[in-house]
RNA sequence: GCGCCCUUAGCUCAGCUGGAUAGAGCAACGGCCUUCUAAGCCGUAGGUCCCAGGUUCGAAUCCUGGAGGGCGCGCCA
């Protein structure tokens, strides 16, 4: 167990001994009771907030049940001081052994520091990309494919057992204009002159599955009806695609676990089947639902639909489930696709969507809720969209002449690994500015440099120590038998400190479904190393390397090796490699 | 008209299940290279946390109302 997580079970088993012995009301429920780091370091090494916390259910002034916490605080071996402060804060100030300790338990955990059972082993389903398979993915699913995936791995790490998934569209008109589009490319490819309409896929990336077609087929489809070569061609298509896509995603270093085709729920009836579901539970019904205000389409007439009761759930209105020439929406094809996720056991499901998908968000959930009688739980994120620049100005791009980015465009010009950070260096719901200049520029003003530096810096010292002082080993299992005990300055604190925070960074993360927090807690991690690094600049005796000191530079290495681990196990959760060295 | 998201320093943004004097980077100003990489560090200055109420011992955070911006609103996916 991690130091925090430790002191703060000391402090519920304090809490229920004070209930037992009658001085506090029994039962008092301490979720809600932290222990962090304060950010005023003159207030001690940690603090908590629980006397204030449970001020309102214990009947007591937050100052009173401090006094009885304070003397039960002390007693404990990791802790050397407890103060009462402000509101009710208690301040404790740790042995140094405690922090020591804690090194120790990174230094044996190596990476897997930070690893979690909060998960409990628990099935999660993360849906995300499900890009159309029209074509290759653009620079607009780049950013949900990134929060997607490191979500996916903030979870696994955090202790559950993760399905990544992409939902193919394979089903709807889309697929059958690039069916169209690829017989006309085919056409081409035998020696026709085509002029391709407007609405159709004019992308060149469909050029070479006609011509393997060509290739392997002759002629054959040539001068077949429609309804003859329609699927043969419907098939071709999509498999190239989405074999272009999963290259795409490969560049980027994303595997799904499953991909599942939207079409199969259309072939083995298990739309229908979802639609009989709900309407055992009362949840269809017949009906014309009211136009939208404000935005009413040119062509509205009122029609009676096959509704689902999305009301019940939450949503503002009820919702179609087939068109008007009877085929089922997307929505309905979605519904029994998530009635599958929930069959396949799973009680937790993300998906992560484009923020022109947030009006879709009740609908799904209310249909979730009703299938699964609220028993699991759906959670939608939404990523906005992501402005290119260049120098501080936006690069332009039209998509009628098919000239837009790419996603392999923009990993070829900066890197997988830049990519992927930076689109977990904000809140995915905000917009976000990409700078092809600025993210590939080596100074602490770009967090991908910034972060990576501080890893190739520790590599640097530990390649130097081998040089310099050979004496020391500096193997990972030899710096674990470091004598710790010669750390003692507060910088060197600071940095264990620092690093104590990542378990419960991975846990509240997890909780939140936020990736992002990862980024901005190896922003600080890198920071305080980088301070401990340039205090040596002013004072030697700080240095990593002291060479008649092997001991203390021992307990220094290990201490950088702690700190190389962590930011591994972080950049991991992103999906990012460490540096050995900055070019 | 309705729903969702966003609004925090001059700029770009963090801010955890409500906690102490609201943070970081950039830009501005002042320091630090005979140093394990100065690609960095330290400091100063900079705030009506969009506005108004409410809940609370305590609100940037929760609730209500409002303002501005974005996305969306049957037969697209």
């Amino acid at each position: 167990m991690t130091l925090l997580s430790h002191l703060k079970t000391r402090i519920d088993g304090i809490v229920a001994t004070l209930g037992a012995e009658g001085a506090l009301p029994s039962g008092l429920d301490c979720a809600h009771v932290v222990v962090e780091l304060p950010r005023d370091p003159k207030h001690g090494d940690l603090a908590t907030n629980a006397a204030m916390v449970l001020a309102k259910p214990a009947s007591k002034k937050p100052r009173d049940i401090a006094d009885l916490l304070v003397p039960r605080l002390v007693a404990l071996p990791e802790v050397e001081a407890a103060d009462i402060a402000g509101p009710g804060f208690i301040n404790l100030r740790l042995a140094p052994a405690a922090w020591h300790g804690e090194l120790r338990v990174i230094l044996a955990a190596g990476t897997a520091y930070g690893d979690s059972r909060a998960g409990g082993g628990e099935k999660i389903n993360v849906e995300y990309v499900s890009a159309n398979p029209t074509g290759p993915m653009h620079v607009g699913h780049c950013r949900g494919a990134v929060v997607g995936d490191s979500l996916a791995n903030l979870l696994a790490k955090a202790g559950y057992a993760v399905t990544r998934e992409y939902y193919i569209n394979d089903a709807g008109a889309q697929v059958q204009t690039l069916a169209r589009s690829l017989h006309l490319r085919y056409r081409e490819a035998l020696g026709e002159t085509i002029e391709i309409p407007d609405g159709w896929y004019p992308g060149d990336y469909l050029v070479p599955v006609a011509q393997g077609i060509a290739k392997s087929d002759g002629d054959k489809w040539k001068n077949a009806d429609e309804a003859t070569w329609f699927e043969p061609f419907r098939q071709y298509a999509v498999a190239a695609m989405m074999d272009m896509i999963r290259d795409d995603l490969a560049a980027l270093g994303i595997v799904h676990d499953v991909f599942f085709s939207e079409k199969t729920l259309h072939e083995t009836g298990r739309i229908a089947e979802a639609l009989t579901d709900l309407e055992g539970r009362g949840l269809i019904y017949k009906g014309v639902l009211e136009p939208p205000k404000g935005k009413e389409p040119d062509d509205w007439e009122p029609r009676e639909q096959t509704l689902f009761r999305a009301t019940e759930y939450g949503d503002d209105t009820d919702r179609p489930l087939q068109k008007s020439d009877g085929q089922w929406t997307y929505f309905a094809a979605d519904i029994a696709y998530h009635r599958d996720k929930i069959q396949r056991g799973f009680a937790h499901m993300v998906d992560v969507w484009g923020a022109d998908h947030g009006g879709y968000i009740k609908r799904m959930k209310a249909a979730v809720a009703a299938l699964s009688d609220n028993a699991a739980e759906l959670d939608v994120r939404i990523t906005n969209l992501v402005k290119l620049m260049r120098a501080g100005e936006p690069v332009k791009m039209s998509k009628r002449s098919g000239s837009f980015v790419t996603l392999r465009e923009v990993v070829d010009e900066v890197g997988r690994d830049v990519v992927r950070f930076m689109m977990l260096t904000q809140k995915p719901e905000s917009p976000l500015d990409f700078d092809f200049q600025k993210v590939t520029e080596q100074s602490k003003d770009n967090p991908v440099f910034y972060v990576q530096y501080a890893h190739a810096r520790i590599r640097s010292v530990m390649r130097r120590a081998a040089d310099e002082v050979p004496a020391i080993d500096t193997a990972v299992e030899s710096l674990r038998g470091a004598a710790l005990q010669n750390l003692s300055h507060s910088a060197e604190f600071a940095l264990i400190k620092q690093m104590a925070l990542w378990p419960g960074v991975v846990e509240n993360a997890a909780r939140a479904h936020e990736p992002h927090r990862v980024a901005y807690f190896l922003y600080d991690l890198a920071s305080a190393f980088h301070a401990l690094w340039n205090q040596g600049t002013e004072a030697p005796e700080l240095r990593f390397l002291i060479e008649e000191n092997p001991e203390l530079t021992r307990a220094r290495l290990a201490l950088l090796q702690g700190v190389a681990a962590v930011i591994t196990s972080g950049l991991g959760v992103l999906g990012v490699e460490p540096v050995e060295e900055m070019r």
